[in-house]
DNA sequence: TACTCGTGGGG
DNA sequence: TCCCCAAGAGT
C-alpha cells in the first residue's frame, strides 16, 4: 500500500525552488528594485518563446538604455525593432514599444498592478499579464505557461504531454494555488522551473523528481499517451523565413535602408518575397520610402 | 479554435 | 542531419 506523502505539495515545492532555483537577472530583489514592474514587463515580454539563455544579455542592454516605460515610449519604433536584434518574432518588439506608450500614456508611467489593466496593453495575454501581477507585485494569480500545463499533465493527469492551451487550466492552476500570496507567487515559480529543468518536454529527469511519489505519470510507468498538440509549421521556405532575411537585411544595412530590389535578391520565388515585404510592411515592421525599404521610424 | 509569427541550441 | 522546442499573443 503506498504511504502517502509526507509534505503537501506547496511546501515540498517551495523547499525544492529555494534550494535549486536557477539563479536568473529578474529574480533578484535589485533587480525589481532598479526597474519595477518594467523590468519584469520587459523579461517577459523577450521569454515569450525565446530560451531564458538567449533572452539575459538582451534583457541588459535593452534595459540599459530604456531603463523605463517612459524613456521606451519616446523611441522610435526603428530603434526598438533594431535594439530586438535576433530575438525572433520582432512584432513583440514593436508591441512592447506600443506597451511602453500606453503605460506611460494610461497610468503615469508606471505597469499596472491590475491583471485586467495589464491585459489591455498590447502584447500581453494571460501569460505576462499574470506573470507581472505576481513574480513583481507579489498578488496571487494562476501563471500558466508551457512548463506548468506539462507538469500538470504529467504530475496530476498521467499523461506524457499537455493538450493544446484552453481557458481551463487557468483553472486547474488556481485549484492547486496554496491561499497565502507570498506561497502562492514562489509555487507559480516553483512549478515552472520544475517544468523548465527536470519535468522537461523531452528527456524528463524524474529521479531528480522532488514530487516522484505522487506523480500520477509515473506511477503509470510513464507511459506514451500520445500528443494531440499541434506540430510546428516548417520553417524552411516558409514565409516566416523570408521575413526574417528581409528585417535582418534591414538590420544590418547601414541607415537600416535598402533599395527594395535589394533585399532578399537571392531568393528564388519573387512573388513569395513580394508577399514577405507587403506582410511586414502591413506588420509596421518596415516601410517604404520611394524605391527604398526602411526601418518604420 | 486554428493558424501565423523567428531564431537558434540540443537530442 | 533533422527535428523538436522554447516563461505566448493576435487574428
Amino acid at each position: 500500500m503506498p504511504s502517502a506523502p509526507a509534505t503537501d505539495l506547496t511546501t515540498t515545492l517551495t523547499r525544492w525552488y529555494d534550494a535549486h532555483a536557477r539563479d536568473l537577472p529578474w529574480r533578484r530583489p535589485e533587480f525589481h528594485e532598479q526597474y519595477g514592474a518594467w523590468g519584469t514587463l520587459v523579461s517577459e515580454f523577450m521569454l515569450q518563446q525565446t530560451p531564458v539563455a538567449r533572452v539575459i544579455p538582451h534583457l541588459d542592454a535593452w534595459l540599459t538604455r530604456w531603463p523605463s516605460a517612459p524613456s521606451a515610449a519616446i523611441a522610435s519604433p526603428a530603434d526598438v525593432v533594431n535594439q530586438w536584434a535576433n530575438l525572433g518574432y520582432p512584432r513583440r518588439a514593436l508591441w512592447l514599444h506600443r506597451a511602453a506608450i500606453e503605460v506611460t500614456e494610461r497610468h503615469g508611467g508606471t505597469v499596472p498592478r491590475d491583471v485586467d489593466a495589464l491585459l489591455a496593453l498590447s502584447g500581453i495575454g494571460d501569460y505576462t499579464a499574470r506573470a507581472v501581477a505576481v513574480f513583481h507585485y507579489g498578488d496571487r494569480h494562476p501563471v500558466v505557461d508551457t512548463n506548468t500545463r506539462r507538469v500538470i499533465a504529467r504530475a496530476v493527469d498521467g499523461r506524457s504531454q499537455p493538450g493544446p492551451p484552453a481557458k481551463r487550466d487557468l483553472d486547474r492552476m488556481t485549484a492547486l494555488l496554496p491561499d497565502d500570496e507570498h506561497r502562492a507567487a514562489v509555487f507559480n515559480a516553483a512549478m515552472m522551473e520544475l517544468g523548465a529543468t527536470v519535468c522537461t518536454a523531452r528527456a524528463p529527469r524524474c529521479e531528480a523528481c522532488p514530487i516522484a511519489d505522487r506523480c500520477a505519470w509515473l506511477a503509470a510507468g510513464r507511459p506514451d499517451t500520445g500528443d494531440d498538440r499541434r506540430r510546428q509549421a516548417k520553417y524552411e521556405g516558409s514565409d516566416r523565413q523570408v521575413r526574417g532575411i528581409v528585417l535582418r537585411a534591414l538590420r544590418e544595412a547601414p541607415e537600416h535602408r535598402m533599395l527594395a530590389d535589394a533585399v532578399a535578391a537571392d531568393w528564388v520565388d519573387r512573388g513569395q518575397r513580394d508577399r514577405a515585404i507587403d506582410s511586414l510592411m502591413s506588420d509596421g515592421l518596415i516601410e517604404a520610402d520611394g524605391e527604398a525599404l526602411l526601418l518604420p521610424r
